[in-house]
DNA sequence: CCACCTTACTTGACCGTTCAATATCATAAC
DNA sequence: GTTATGATATTGAACGGTCAAGTAAGGTGG
């Protein structure tokens, strides 16, 4: 009935090889000092004992978890982790990390960094879409733990890596200014997130740029129905609009679904741009423009940052800002009555 | 630049206490035995001096971590993982837990799971929807751990909870059937996942059962360009069919490009059903009829199972089949030439 | 007033490692 | 034949808790 039979310890691997425990402790971490015949004897040992050493035991010594840990803050539609936390933990255990994941709201979020600290968590990755919360709070709450937000968040200077989200409109915009459209709405994401608020200002001011200004516009949430009552709503104020931004793939799949609806043509009628680049966006129908977004390479580059920081907490924090750029299919087409873009 | 100026211990709590450290231990551990005057005491000292137990030296001693571990193998198209580490993650902490994450492949199984041992992880939940391993192997590599599949695995006598796909495959079958289709094709999962190899093997029962044999076959592998692709290789055999059946929702959007690339309208020419439900059923063109299949409640219930099993070790393992049920959209209808179902 | 029980608290050992300091020994240098 | 040297191995303390057994003080019953 005994399911654990007590696992062998670095004691009992010495004595069976005739050495004391220390000399096993060097053998594990690979440490010099060691003659070659006894390295190899203990490493025998160890095979044939099944040991394998007490990750509680070495954290509890060396004040080093080996273990990094995704906070996930108020994250409703997650669609876009997806595959987020199955890279990362891939790329974790790569670096010789396990990872933890945690899923919590604001308020959690003071809770969650405690525990990581409980747990002597060596570094955090924060997600965190719509979490507002000042530089200083934040590092007085990770409390000297290396932390890297996996979000596009300037107004921060601490280490973020993220899209770079004005770049991102900017490219969905001028597509279209090049097109001849003129009278473009917007389905950006809520502006409670920070992509939503970035996108939404990045659009205004591109479009000032050029003397223009936004049509109509309705926020959504990044679930595809949000995209679709958007899309009514916009067709309910009655402006017109040649030109629709969606914050989504997803999103943009609800949409078209209203406007085709509504009795209007993609790209015919209305031209779609949209974010993400997700597989669906190649079989909606029409196949969407969009903006890429390479979300393994976020987490990839998240993962990587981290355990530099890790490895020279003295490191100055910055930014990495990874940039999008656009895909052209068949839902965005040239204005027709209108003299072509530049 | 010391960023982490030393965490105050159980010792430094008693001393200003003017307690012993077990006293302490004792308030930390909601344990009898202490006045409430100097519980109350110990805790606002505790509060005041950002005191938190050390989670590795609690493992050390009591041999549980106080953490699951979610081990992902051989997931190639992690879909309909998306928001299952959120879910699970939530679950756990609710029950008390941190969340481990990793990703392997099978080969790496037996590493995950040394790794596991060596972080003294409770509980483990195995999701591998390819994994063919004997029960006793497994056994044998999880060393006692509490382990809890999630996956629909009949074969297995371990503890696993998953969807029940004969039933799910018989409810998309007899669905089509009471629409007066009779020939059917299909495009399932690879017959290389467990749930693939299921639904292929009660199709063609379940059409038995009827005197029906199944139409032409392609497999998927989960991503929608996979849909698409076998979309066309069916269509290229030439064989008749009235109706398609589909392993996910993602690849139904893929199969129903490639029908309509080829002319063919749906539900008109033919009827389509699918598997999962995701969001996106309802916004494709037509919405899908599909087998709804929810995650988040075999998320949770895994998680439930698992923390069931680490209190009570001798429980004797079962199987959890969930239930899926059908629900009808736009993209089947009955077959207008042929008499009615009964 | 003594035995006895409770309640509140203390003590020492231990969990399985790592770290720093120290010992042993063969070999080379002088 | 000392002595320095480097490689190899050992020892004791520490990490921050828990556990089991023990003690001291106060109350109760006979």
């Amino acid at each position: 009935m005994t399911l654990h039979k007590k696992q062998p310890t670095i004691r009992d691997i010495a004595k069976l090889a005739g050495v004391s425990y220390q000399t096993v402790s060097l053998v594990i971490n690979n440490k010099p000092g060691v003659s070659e015949k006894t390295r190899r004897q203990i490493l025998r040992l160890m095979e044939e004992m099944d040991y394998r050493p007490n990750r509680a035991a070495q954290t509890l010594t060396t004040s080093r978890s080996k273990t990094l840990e995704l906070i996930i803050v108020d994250v409703r539609y997650g669609g876009y982790l997806a595959h987020s936390t199955k890279n990362m933990a891939h790329a974790a255990t790569e670096a010789g990390y396990s990872l933890l994941v945690s899923e919590t709201d604001a308020e959690g979020l003071e809770a969650a960094l405690e525990s990581a600290l409980s747990r002597m968590v060596d570094g955090i990755v924060l997600s965190g879409p719509r979490l507002r919360i000042e530089d200083e709070a934040l590092k007085a709450m990770s409390r000297g733990i290396p932390l890297v937000r996996r979000d596009y968040v300037p107004s921060s200077s601490l280490a973020w890596v993220g899209f770079d989200q004005v770049h991102a409109t900017r490219l969905a915009v001028e597509h279209l200014l090049s097109l001849g459209h003129r009278q473009i709405a917007a389905i950006p994401p809520t502006s409670e997130l920070h992509n939503g608020y970035w996108r939404y200002s990045a659009m205004r001011s591109v479009l000032g740029e050029h003397g223009l200004s936004l049509g109509p516009v309705a926020e959504g949430d990044y679930s595809i129905g949000s995209g679709y009552a958007a899309a009514k709503q916009i067709l309910a104020t009655g402006q017109p609009f040649t030109a629709l931004i969606v914050g989504t793939d997803g999103m943009a799949l609800g949409a078209m679904r209203a406007l085709r609806e509504a009795g209007l043509r993609i790209p015919d009628d209305v031209s779609v741009v949209s974010y993400d680049n997700a597989e669906l966006a190649q079989y909606t129908e029409p196949p969407l423009t969009t903006v890429e977004f390479k979300f393994s390479k976020q987490d990839e580059l998240c993962i990587q940052y981290l355990v530099e920081l890790i490895a020279n907490p003295a490191l100055e924090l910055h930014q990495r800002v990874l940039t999008p750029n656009l895909i052209v299919r068949e839902s965005t087409r040239a204005l027709s009555s209108v003299a072509g873009g530049s």
